[in-house]
RNA sequence: CGGGAUGUAGCGCAGUUUGGUAGCGCAUCUGGUUUGGGACCAGAGGGCCGCAGGUUCAAGUCCUGUCAUCCCGACCA
């Protein structure tokens, strides 16, 4: 493509929009533009490289066996109804009614109609194990859509959906789904890390989400670098970890604390180590309270208490007046002793001795407080988010932490949809069983987001030759020098006859304008032809390099189309 | 949904405190000189100052409301 017929609009200048590299990067290139909130269009750049990563994905599925299907993204009412989904997704999905008042939505993700399709569709067992799946745009009306296509209304999906006969099946067919993705981002050049993941309401016998490690991403996940353990805050199994504390048979003893509130405070007034203190948080959980109590070095992780006590609504902090009932004194005050509801302790609350709790009286707390003497939990779990140097569950080596962002998330279902919609079959004697699921999906546009967060520099993107969207950029210095620009016409035309995709800069603007352009849109490959071009030299250069080097025009072409072929 | 901030030309911003002709840089268009890392000179076009009310002789500026966008948090199959 020549530059000249390409609209490219580059910005000199970061929109005040943006805050993270990807999105701000995006913007610059010219690669999309925002139409509202989380809505975003993508421009000729944006968009081929999005059917890059979808050719990748696409091309991957269906080499693992799966079977592409489209459906639409306006979905009637009816399945969802009977899912309960209808209910359960709330706010966030997007709702309408046609012109009869009858209810429809934008779909959120596709379980409900899948499910539907194989009811409707497969007649006999013998047409199991069947995946399909589809590339098609997600609605969901997020509370918080924010940088950029990361974390967007309107977002295009890979999901994937197995049909097992039985759970063994599932396990051969969540396999298959587990090694094309490997496959997948390893050939969208992203460096990417398995995790263990939550189930959560889901059920199911197990997930695992496939993360790409960023300062930016939104979940936290811990990982050790001597086993290959791994796995999201919200499943990583804690270790209790063991800390000096006072030694001897004292006795609990209840100590004016005025003006003391928060761990920072208590660790100054008893001039002592957080460690020391269990703090006590009370929670509402659907309708009932309960207190939660970690270590005063800890975090508690809704998420895991959330599971432990099978909270079906949110589980959110007691409001204050709610504390001041149940604690009979202000908040900060809170502690196990005498506590009327039911009280979960983290594993490392066990371990504690003689330490420092609150003692549900304004202004005090209690010292040299005992375990299962001065107090006794009603259940011990694990229930605190990990955290860097603790010991890793299946070696014991320190855990290190990162911030990752979901590109992937692979599912065992089970029965969930097939129990609700009514998916089954007769087997082989006759007799009914009910169909296994799993789910799997990658998001396509946040692909994009990811890969340009693990590729950037100052001067703009650093494309994957995989996704690039365009492979090489053959730029005449001066577009008013023939044989600059007859020479850069050649070498384009045999770049485009190799099957490379290929630019021209063909446009008079002065060299340093192209240049910019050409880091900033990231294209791997640059070939520069300049006032050497007389003695048949061009200037070689990859993005990721810092510096190019001089070759024959013949060279330059051969060793670019040699590189491009080999990464994609 | 709680907390914070911002809406002025395509983009980035000043002007709002103290009401009085709407500005700057970049981009765009014309002419010329330039051409190896975002050129220079001269000229030109482009605004319902987010929107709606109100106060005032007079509102970008003050008041009320509203909408939008961004950030932190909550939420996120």
């Amino acid at each position: 493509m020549r530059i000249s017929n390409l609209l490219i609009p580059t910005l000199r200048e970061i929109p005040a929009e943006a805050e993270i590299p990807s999105h701000r990067l995006m913007l610059r290139a010219g690669f999309i533009r925002k139409l509202a909130a989380g809505i975003y269009s993508y421009l000729p750049l944006g968009l081929k490289t999005l059917k890059k990563v979808e050719n990748i994905i696409r091309e991957e599925m269906d080499r693992a066996g799966a079977q592409e299907l489209l459906m639409s993204a306006l979905l009637p009412a009816e399945a969802y109804q009977v899912s309960g989904r209808w209910d359960v997704f709330g706010p966030a999905m997007f709702r309408l009614k046609d012109r009869w008042g009858r209810d429809f939505c934008l779909g959120p993700t596709h379980e409900e109609l899948f499910t539907q399709t194989v009811i409707n569709e497969v007649r006999s067992y013998k047409e199991y194990p069947m995946t399909l799946y589809q590339i098609q745009t997600k609605y969901r009306d997020e509370a918080r859509p924010r940088f950029g296509v990361m974390r967007s209304r309107e977002f295009i999906m890979k999901d994937a959906y197995s049909f097992d006969r039985d759970s063994a099946g599932l396990d051969e067919s969540y396999k298959k789904m587990y090694d094309a993705y490997c496959r997948i981002f390893t050939r969208l050049g992203l460096d990417f890390t398995i995790v263990d993941a939550d189930s959560g309401a889901m059920g199911g016998s197990g997930s695992q989400e496939f993360m790409v490690k960023s300062p930016v991403g939104e979940d936290g996940i811990a990982y050790c670098n001597k086993c290959s353990y791994a796995a999201n805050y919200e499943k990583a199994v804690c270790m209790p970890s063991e800390k000096p504390f006072p030694e001897g048979d004292f006795d609990i003893e209840k100590v004016q604390t005025p003006n003391v509130h928060t761990i920072d405070e208590l660790v100054a007034f008893f001039n002592a180590k957080p460690h020391m203190f269990a703090k006590t948080i009370l929670y509402k959980a659907d309708d009932k309270y309960i207190a939660a109590m970690v270590r005063g070095d800890r975090e508690i992780n809704e998420v895991k208490l959330k599971n432990l006590i099978g909270c079906t609504d949110d589980l959110v902090l007691a409001e204050p007046h709610m504390v001041r009932e149940i604690t009979k004194a202000d908040v900060g005050f809170a502690g196990p002793v005498g506590l009327e509801i039911e009280v979960i302790a983290d594993l490392e609350v066990a371990q504690m001795k003689n330490f420092i709790i609150g003692a549900n009286e304004t202004g005090y707390h209690f010292k040299n407080a005992n375990i299962n003497k001065d107090f006794t939990p009603s259940r011990i779990a694990d229930i605190r988010t990990i955290e860097s140097g603790d010991a890793c569950p299946r070696c014991g080596a320190p855990i290190e932490t990162a911030q990752g962002i979901e590109v992937g998330h692979i599912f065992k279902l089970g029965t969930k949809y097939s129990d609700s919609l009514g998916l089954t079959y007769l087997d082989e004697n006759g007799k009914s069983q009910t169909v296994i699921m799993g789910c799997y999906g990658i998001g396509v546009t946040r692909c994009l987001a990811a890969a340009i967060e693990q590729n950037y520099d100052e001067n703009g993107i650093i494309w994957p030759v995989s996704i690039a969207p365009y492979h090489v950029i053959v730029m005449p210095v001066n577009a008013k020098e023939d044989a600059q620009m007859q020479a850069a016409e050649k070498i384009y035309e045999n770049l485009k006859a190799a099957g490379i995709d290929a630019l021209l800069d063909d446009r008079s603007e002065r060299p340093g304008v192209k240049f910019k352009d050409a880091d900033l849109i990231g294209i791997p490959v640059r070939i520069v032809v300049g006032k050497k071009i007389g003695d048949g030299i061009v200037e070689y250069k990859l993005r990721t390099e810092n510096v190019a080097v001089e070759k024959t025009i013949d060279r330059a072409v051969s060793d670019a189309i040699e590189f491009v072929k080999a990464r994609l």
